[in-house]
RNA sequence: CGAGUAGAUCGCCUUAUCGCAACGGCUUAUUUGUCGUUGAGGAAAGUCCGAACACCAUAGUGCAAUCAUAGUGGUUAACAGCCAUCCAUCGAGAGAUGAGGAAAAGUGCAACAGAAAGAAUGUACAGGUCAUGCUGUAGUGAAAUCAGGUAAACUCUAUGUGGUGCAAUGUCAUGUAAACUAGUGAUUGAGCGUGCACGCGCGAUGCUAGAGGGUAGGCAGCUAAAGUUUGCUGGUAACAGUAAACGCAGAUAAAUGAUAGGGAUGCCAACUAGAUUAGUCUUGUUGGUAUACAGAAUUCGGCUUAUAGAUUUACUUUCCCA
RNA sequence: GGCCUCGUAGUUCAACUGGAUAGAAUAUCAGAUUUCGGCUCUGAGGGUUGGAGGUUCGAAUCCUCUCGAGGUCA
């Protein structure tokens, strides 16, 4: 599993999404959260699809939610084969940032592998 | 030198590694792999004006309900923008600000104070008259008889204005309920076509309301445009004309990033060298610290607001020196 | 992305068509009443009318810019 993270592995279907925060399960290392979902998808050569969330009410400038999603994107890519490879059914993810301030890469990167962890070991 | 005024430009650079999006080529055979190119702003922001474009009848007539603009002239596709200029106010000045038409068409408004507030009158003193608020001053007030003030009060004048907005609109796919309840209606027409009336068109498996059911995916619209840069010509200028070069983001839970190193610039501190009577200024080294505001969402022209800091042009002015 | 609406004591609302100390209820504080507390009665404080400019003699009210909160559209 390579460290990219192209456009197949994001969430998107707006369908999905609805049912993945009514029926789904949650795990949090504060300040993430990620909101997960056992599922199957058409194209099976994916496993995962994942997607990030800033709220606009804690972040009002688009500058600041875009900087956050960023680096929870880049900290996901870089952490996920480390952790994933031992999981075989699919998966819908949300990785939420419920915190009010701003952040850096080396603490996202810290809590993401926290928040991986505790996944997996929940899942397998 | 200091203090200040009005503009213009820029607003971090670079290397390595790991990634993201679009397009194109090759490969595979419809899913990959690989190579190449390109990839945020001066405000992309606010959505305050003006347009393009799309639909509503190929958008017609009247009302002007509603609304915008407002010295004069120019500029533009258009504008409430811009340029020039007159006037008024502010500033010592360079300059700044101005919704700056009409109060001699009409209506309204003016608290408190004051005799009196637009209608009639009147206090004290002085002057004057045959006589009288007839005249001046005082007093109240923002305003006291002046063709008064107020039009960002109604209004009048001139000019302009149909509405809705890319979640427009077209198309493909998926799916459901032409069901239920209440009211209303049948050619003597309910209602719809986004202000009202007329007109025109549509119109019965209708229309209005209630409570519900289903889809919220793809493609087109979508980025070459009143384009950008430079030069020349005309014009005080905004701007116009012309020549050459360039080919410049298209995402959609929403790309343009992350990490590590090197450098640049500003500020602070220490040391060093130099200039000066001195305050202080300059050169170099080392260390620390800072590098703003802010992220395209149909596209343009403006306006407004946010913005660390740097560069630069023109000008004003106090003191001193020549 | 577009289009609308609303901001007044801590809270819920008033303030007529621009006129002067912006008012009422509730909450808060103090006093009275009570053995103490509640209820009740009396009094007090609390607002640069979201912010900044302008028009006017005078602005919560009219105009412009700005900040914040909420709604709606396929």
């Amino acid at each position: 599993m390579s460290f990219s993270y192209p456009k197949k592995e994001k969430l998107k279907s707006q369908k999905l999404i609805e049912q993945l925060f009514s029926e789904g399960k949650s795990v949090s290392a504060y300040p993430l959260r990620m909101v997960y979902l056992k599922t199957e998808f058409e194209d099976t050569t994916v496993t995962f699809q994942t997607g990030v969330s800033v709220s606009k009410r804690n972040f009002k400038k688009a500058v600041d939610r875009n900087r956050i999603k960023r680096l929870l994107r880049e900290s996901y890519r870089l952490n996920k084969s480390a952790y994933f490879n031992n999981i075989l059914s699919s998966y819908a993810l949300m990785i939420l940032y419920i915190g009010k301030d701003g952040t850096d890469f080396d603490s996202v990167d810290k809590k993401m592998k926290e928040l991986l962890h505790t996944f997996s070991k929940k899942v397998s």
